[in-house]
DNA sequence: CGGGATTTCATGGGAGTCAATGGATTTACA
DNA sequence: TGTAAATCCATTGACTCCCATGAAATCCCG
C-alpha cells in the first residue's frame, strides 16, 4: 500500500532545516524495521541525490533495504556490484527528525536539488518520496503526466 | 458490481468541506482493504484531479490499489515507472470522512475542478465517482447531448 | 391510508489541538 | 575560546474535532 501520497509544500530555513510533512511521519515509523511505536522512537529516513532529476529521493528504512536487496542480486565481487554499492551508499545519508519533526539537509544535497529558501516540495511516490524545489517540481509533474499519458495508461480514471 | 450510481448534489462550505453522499458511504467502507465494518472505522477515500475534465476522480481503497497494480507491471527502476508513480501519487490525496461524513477538499483540488460554494455534484461512475462544479457538470451534459445529436444528424441513413 | 413521531442527513459555527516556523540557548568540538 | 551544530522554547495559524440546528425522508401506529 502507498505510504507517500500527494504534494506537500515546505520551507527551508536559514539553517537548512525542513519540516517533514505530518502525513509522512507516520509512514516513516511504520516503514522502520524496529516497528517501535513509542512517541519518542526516532523515525529514520534515508536520502540520496537522484540520478535522473535535480531532486532528492527519500526512503523509509524498509524501502532503503530493498535497494540493498537489489544490490545483493549481483555477483559479490563483480564490477557491477562495486559500482552500485558506491552509488547507493556513498551519496546516501541517514537522518532522524528532531523533536519538532524537522530534518537538516546537508549543503551538498541542497545544492544537488537546487533548493533555496523560496519553498520546497515533497512529492509522494508511493513507497518513496522526492524533495524538489517547488517551482521545478511543478514542471516535473506536468512532464510526468504527459509521459504517463504517452504510455496509454488505460486504468479507469487515469491520465489519458 | 457498481458501487457508485447516480448524481448527488452537495455544497462546499467556507472551510472547503463537503458531505459525502450517504449512498456512497457504505461503498467506501466495503471498498476499504481493512474490511472493518465497525461504525467508528474510518472509510478512506482517494481523490485525484482528472486530466480530461475539470473535475476530481474519487476512488475507494481497492479501486486505487488497481492503479498501483498497473504501476507494478512496469520495471521497477525504469523511466516509465518513475513517470507513472509521480503522475499517480504526487497529485492524489488520501482522505477520511469526519464523524459527520464530511471530507475537506484541499484548495488545489478545489481550484482544479473550479468548485465554489454554489453547489457541487457527485457523479457515480461505477467503481469510481467524480466531483464536479454543479453548473459545469450541467453544461457538460448539455454539450455532450448536442454533440451526440449532431453526430446522429450527419450519420448515414438517419432522417429527421 | 393519513398524520405525527423518529431517525438520518445535511450544514453551520466555535473551541481546542497540533503542525509549522522562527528564534534563542546550550552543547560539542576544534 | 570561537564556531558550528544540536536541542529547546515560543508564537502563529491552520486544521480537527465537537456540538447544535434545520431539513427531509422514514417509520409507526391509529
Amino acid at each position: 500500500m502507498a505510504d507517500f501520497i500527494g504534494t506537500h509544500q515546505g520551507k527551508l530555513d536559514a539553517k537548512g532545516r525542513v519540516s517533514v510533512p505530518a502525513a509522512y511521519r507516520a509512514s516513516l515509523k511504520t516503514g522502520s524495521t524496529s516497528g517501535n511505536t513509542a512517541p519518542t522512537a526516532p523515525a529514520p529516513l534515508y536520502l540520496r541525490p537522484s540520478h535522473k532529476f535535480p531532486c532528492l529521493e527519500g526512503f523509509t528504512e524498509k524501502a532503503f533495504a530493498r535497494l540493498e536487496e537489489e544490490l545483493n542480486k549481483l555477483p559479490e565481487f563483480s564490477d557491477e556490484h562495486a559500482d552500485l554499492a558506491t552509488a547507493i551508499y556513498s551519496e546516501a545519508i541517514r537522518l532522524e527528525a528532531d523533536k519538532e519533526g524537522r530534518i537538516v539537509l546537508p549543503a551538498e544535497l541542497i545544492g544537488h536539488a537546487g533548493l533555496n529558501e523560496g519553498g520546497i516540495a515533497f512529492l509522494g511516490k508511493g513507497k518513496t518520496f522526492e524533495i524538489w524545489d517547488a517551482s521545478t517540481a511543478e514542471r516535473r509533474k506536468i512532464e510526468a503526466r504527459e509521459r504517463a499519458a504517452a504510455l496509454h495508461f488505460t486504468a479507469p480514471g487515469v491520465v489519458h
